[in-house]
RNA sequence: GCUCGAGUGGUGGAAUGGUAGACACGUUGGACUUAAAAUCCAAUGGACAUUAGUCCGUGCGGGUUCAAGUCCCGCCUCGAGUACCA
């Protein structure tokens, strides 16, 4: 019988299903051990070889901790909001409800057949309402909270409103808006109830507000900051301008700190780490206050005090600044720019608001601005500072507003000349007439007052005590992460659980949650701009009756317009892995049991591309629930390994241009080609294309003429991403159905570690498929194949040779090993080798063939558990222990030493293993041979490693 | 520009500071076949010698060490992320 591994892998996928093998229990007295893998979006086209990489390493390190003796959870779900189902629905009318129910199915289909253990009885979906009940639910609680500084940790905003009407929010150390005004509690005590309403949402940790984002035309959405690359939308690449526009935001600021101190204690890969730690960027420095000068007569802001506040990380060389800029979008401009200089600059304004991210990017050289015809004056000399505009100030970061110091600054100093402005300096022995010198580190200080001499750290440290005597400035950490806009203009997402009264938003009462996502009659825009929610016929709420009415009867007093916004693709992943612990809670999140038993995630595997996107966001919403005391742990993953991209190796044809002439790779030459590609099913192993397959696949090549070198006409073959469009895709239906999912499995391990970038190719996997038909055929023999291994002789305690008993130890510490360090490649390669050593031996023995079983198991789920039945067992080989390894199998009889003395001289001699360090060097330089290269010279030491090299010291 | 990775045969890749190239693909030769497939065996870093063997080899140049692919310093190349961040 030889190894039908189709029916083998049906037959127990099945069994797994029927049996619920991989049920998790949250009730158990073994320890636990969560494994998760980043759940998918499920996109149209289906899985390719690439994307399950991740999820079978999970599974094998998932399947090993169960062999032992782990309860081990290891979920897997959905994350099925998304963008291309809601474009497919603008094209085809068709509810995403039911390409995404589709599409999931399909996926389903796809991972049940590479034999994955998981747990589907715990499967969530994102965009299902019992799940989406409780991302509403979290973000009911972020409005519901603060950020309280004091104790370092989110706080009930009752808590807030308690110290408002006590004391104002002056002694308040809270997050909020920089420009939320001061009150006593008398004023905040007289304020109306909307305009309470209105300062809190100054200090919510999900806030309305008009801010500056990113938004995209074509998408009709605004974008996340981790959602744009290069200036263009992740999605599609369509260009991003900047829009105002009232949107609700995360105050994930409040948490910078803390996430960046949390990275310390994951075991995190260093490069997210990096990422993580450069996106929040943290830098230290100083906030200073530039009071405008009371302009000439035709100031528009007369008796007004008016101050530009700015952000520097270089303190020490205030005495160096010679004007200072405003970004365009700063909300002082108008104010401060002067009667003759308004028109120049209102054109200013608007001509920067006109580009888009991306012009702003492809110009970066070009140097603009323009001069509002104001002052400031210097805190310290009281000179007047000219004042300009100039979109190489962002206003996203800092102040928006820079104090310019030419002489320390590039972009400073290429503005200067550009502008004639003057360029002072302020550096001892450096010229600065070409470029601005910004090395820190060999600072001396000169021309500035009471700081000359000094280095950059002593005159920063006086700077910032004189700015702080003065009340004029003070020593301040900046982050350059910003709120995230929490808003997007779609359908296929989950709603706000927010109503507003008189334009002022109000939580749904928790109680009447989920608020279900309504049926729109289409899936764009209405006419006036609204989101597509604004197409709902019935899409308002009835404060009575608790419950979603017609927008018909709008005029009821105690009727209100519900939110138009849905919330954005990261919303449902933020905090799923915990809902995993508990999903099919109707009470709760989860509950407190759950939670207490699963702690965290032990191990969570997944891309690198969430580096500041779901994986930032996540560690913000555990923390805040870190606060509120619903987990027990600050940081949801103990340890995140990133699987690196199995790339395609796409396949090229060459046109010679202006003809119908395909060249073989061998042929181009010097000509001028056009490469095209072609799919990569149409190539043999040795890169040979089918020319017949390729006319019946493009029509359009029927009458090319092909250029062959030789009889062969060979096709290039490149490194790429996997996409649809290079034809380079493999799918792992294909695979499975030629070769079984367990040579997939071992095959995908096989390319290469598990972190690295590789290119996929097909024709290496018959190496790890003879592997699996050799391990098959250790367990049968005889002229039929029948399955057979041998029990202990008559007599004898064992059936196995010492060599096999060898053999299977050293793979028991190796697999081991590997296992524990994720080298899942060099653990397929171990296999081998023990299954060729003992299929030379003809070994057939019990002893060795059951526990072989349990290893290769993690790996070959399928024919492991189809031997592992022929052996006797009628439980999974799932549970069965994970063999021991014992060291006395691994002794050897002796071994050569090579020793070299000083590096040159070198010889071999045989010496039993387990002599000791000292018996070993004793009996080198007993040895005759070490006596002829000494030729009588005296060695200092003899350097042992045993079984290794020895080595004679002069 | 900044940050982080990585450079080892024809290819993917092995190697706690200790005999570099495990394992696999590919290639070549052989066995079994009428033939092919499948399977099995052998060779396979380079050069010289081809019997033993010798020399050279982990991107380049230095250094530490009895010993360096591995550690340190300085370069080069490639890749990823990020970027007018004050």
């Amino acid at each position: 019988m030889s190894y039908h591994f189709r029916e083998i892998e049906a037959k127990w996928q099945r069994y797994w299903a029927e049996n619920g093998t991989f049920k998790a229990s949250n009730d158990s007295q073994k320890e636990k051990f969560y494994v998760l893998d980043m759940f998918p979006y499920p996109s149209g086209a289906g899985l390719h070889v690439g994307h399950p990489l991740g999820y079978i390493a999970s599974d094998i390190y998932a399947r090993y901790k169960r062999h032992k003796g782990f309860n081990v959870l290891h979920p897997m779900g959905f994350d099925s909001f998304g963008l291309p189902a809601e474009q497919y629905a603008i094209q085809t009318g068709q509810h995403p409800a039911i390409t995404t129910e589709t599409n999931i199915n399909r996926y389903r289909e796809q991972l049940d057949r590479l034999g994955f253990s998981f747990d589907w009885s715990r499967e969530v979906r994102t965009s299902d309402p019992s799940y989406y009940k409780w991302t509403q639910w979290i973000f009911i609680q972020l409005f519901n909270s603060w950020y309280n500084r004091a104790t370092d940790k989110a706080a009930p905003i009752g808590e807030l409103v308690a110290m408002f009407e006590k004391g104002g929010n002056a002694t308040v150390q809270a997050v909020s808006d920089d420009d939320t005004p001061q009150f006593s509690s008398r004023e905040w005590n007289n304020f109306t109830s909307a305009q309470q309403q209105q300062l809190l949402l100054n200090y919510r940790l999900t806030y309305l507000a008009d801010s500056e984002v990113n938004w995209c035309p074509a998408l009709g959405t605004v974008l996340a900051n981790d959602e744009i690359v290069n200036g263009v939308s992740e999605r599609g690449g369509h260009p991003v301008i900047r829009k105002k526009m009232t949107q609700w935001s995360m105050r994930i600021t409040a948490y910078a700190q803390r996430l960046l101190d949390g990275l310390a204690a994951i075991d995190w890969p260093q490069p997210l780490k990096d990422a993580q730690a450069n996106w929040i960027g943290r830098s230290v420095g100083a906030e200073v206050t530039f009071p405008i000068l009371p302009a000439e007569p035709h100031s528009p802001v007369e008796g007004e005090d008016l101050a530009i506040k700015v952000f520097t990380t270089r303190p020490d060389t205030i005495f160096g600044v010679s004007f200072m800029t405003l970004a365009p979008e700063h909300h002082l401009v108008a104010q401060v720019t002067t009667a003759a200089q308004s028109d120049a600059v209102a054109a200013y304004v608007a001509a920067a608001a006109k580009r888009s991210e991306r012009e702003r990017l492809a110009d970066v050289n070009q140097i603009t601005g323009v001069f509002t015809g104001a002052y400031a004056e210097h805190p310290f000399t009281k000179e007047a500072i000219p004042v300009w505009v100039g979109d190489y100030v962002l206003a996203g970061y800092g102040t928006g507003a820079v104090m310019s110091v030419p002489c320390g600054d590039q972009r400073d100093h290429d503005f200067a000349r550009h502008f004639n402005i003057p360029i002072p300096t302020i550096f001892e022995g450096v010229d600065i007439s070409e470029e601005a010198f910004t090395d820190k580190e060999h600072t001396i200080i000169a021309n500035s007052d009471f700081i000359n001499g000094l280095s950059y750290e002593k005159a920063t440290k006086k700077i910032i005590e004189a700015l702080e005597k003065q009340g004029i400035g003070k020593g301040k950490v900046n982050y350059r992460l910003r709120d995230a806009v929490f808003s997007r203009q779609r359908y296929w997402g989950e709603p706000f659980p927010v109503y507003y009264v008189d334009g002022l938003p109000q939580m749904i009462d928790e109680t009447n949650l989920p608020l279900v996502l309504p049926e729109v009659v289409k899936y764009l825009p209405t006419e006036t701009g609204d989101p597509p929610l604004g197409n709902a016929p019935q899409w308002a709420w009835d404060t009575e009756k608790l419950a979603v009415v017609s927008t018909s009867r709008i005029d009821d007093e105690h009727v209100f317009p519900l939110e138009l916004n849905t919330m954005p693709g990261w919303a449902g992943s933020s905090q799923y892995f915990n809902r995993y612990m508990d999903p099919n809670n109707r009470e709760e999140i989860f509950s407190d049991e759950a939670v207490q038993y699963w702690q965290q995630v032990d191990l969570y595997i997944g891309g690198i591309e969430h580096a500041t996107g779901h994986l930032l966001y996540s560690r913000f919403w555990q923390k805040f629930m870190f606060d509120l005391g619903l987990v027990p742990v600050e940081e949801y993953a103990k340890k995140l390994i990133n699987q690196g991209m199995i790339l395609g190796t796409s396949a090229f044809v060459y046109r010679q241009e202006g003809t119908n002439r395909l060249l073989s790779k061998g042929m181009v030459g010097t000509l001028a080609v056009d490469p095209i590609h072609v799919d990569v099913s149409l190539i043999d192993a040795s890169d040979e294309l089918n020319i017949d397959a390729l006319k019946s696949w493009r029509p359009e090549f029927e009458n090319a003429e092909f250029i062959k070198e030789g009889q062969k006409f060979i096709t290039g073959r490149e490194v790429e991403k996997m996409s649809k469009s290079k034809y380079n895709v493999v799918s792992p239906d294909a695979i499975c159905e030629e070769y079984g999912a367990d040579s997939l499995r071992m095959y995908e391990m096989f390319l290469g570690p598990l972190e690295q970038a590789k290119p996929w190719n097909t024709a290496g996997i018959t190496g790890v498929h003879s592997f699996l038909k050799k391990l098959w055929k250790l367990y049968h023999s005889g002229p039929d194949n029948s399955f057979h291994v041998s029990g202990p002789a008559p007599g004898t305690s064992t059936s196995a040779s010492p060599e096999s008993l060898k053999t299977l130890h050293r793979t028991i510490r190796k697999v081991e090993e590997d296992i524990q360090h994720f080298s899942f490649n060099t653990t397929v390669s171990t296999f081998m080798i023990c299954v060729n050593e003992l299929t030379a031996r003809k070994c057939s023995s019990r002893e060795i063939l059951e526990p072989l079983a349990v290893l290769v198991s993690p790996y070959a789920p399928h024919i492991a558990e189809e031997l592992w039945e022929k052996l006797g067992h009628t439980t999974s080989i799932a549970t069965a222990p994970f063999p021991g390894f014992e060291p006395q199998f691994l002794v050897e009889d002796s071994k050569e030493y090579p020793i070299s003395f000083n590096g040159k001289m070198r010889f071999t001699m045989d010496l039993p293993l387990d002599l000791s360090r000292e018996e070993i060097e004793a009996a080198v330089m007993a040895h005759e041979k070490t006596q002829y290269q000494l030729q009588g010279r005296i060695p200092k030491k003899v350097i042992v490693v045993p079984g290794k090299i020895v080595n004679i010291v002069g």
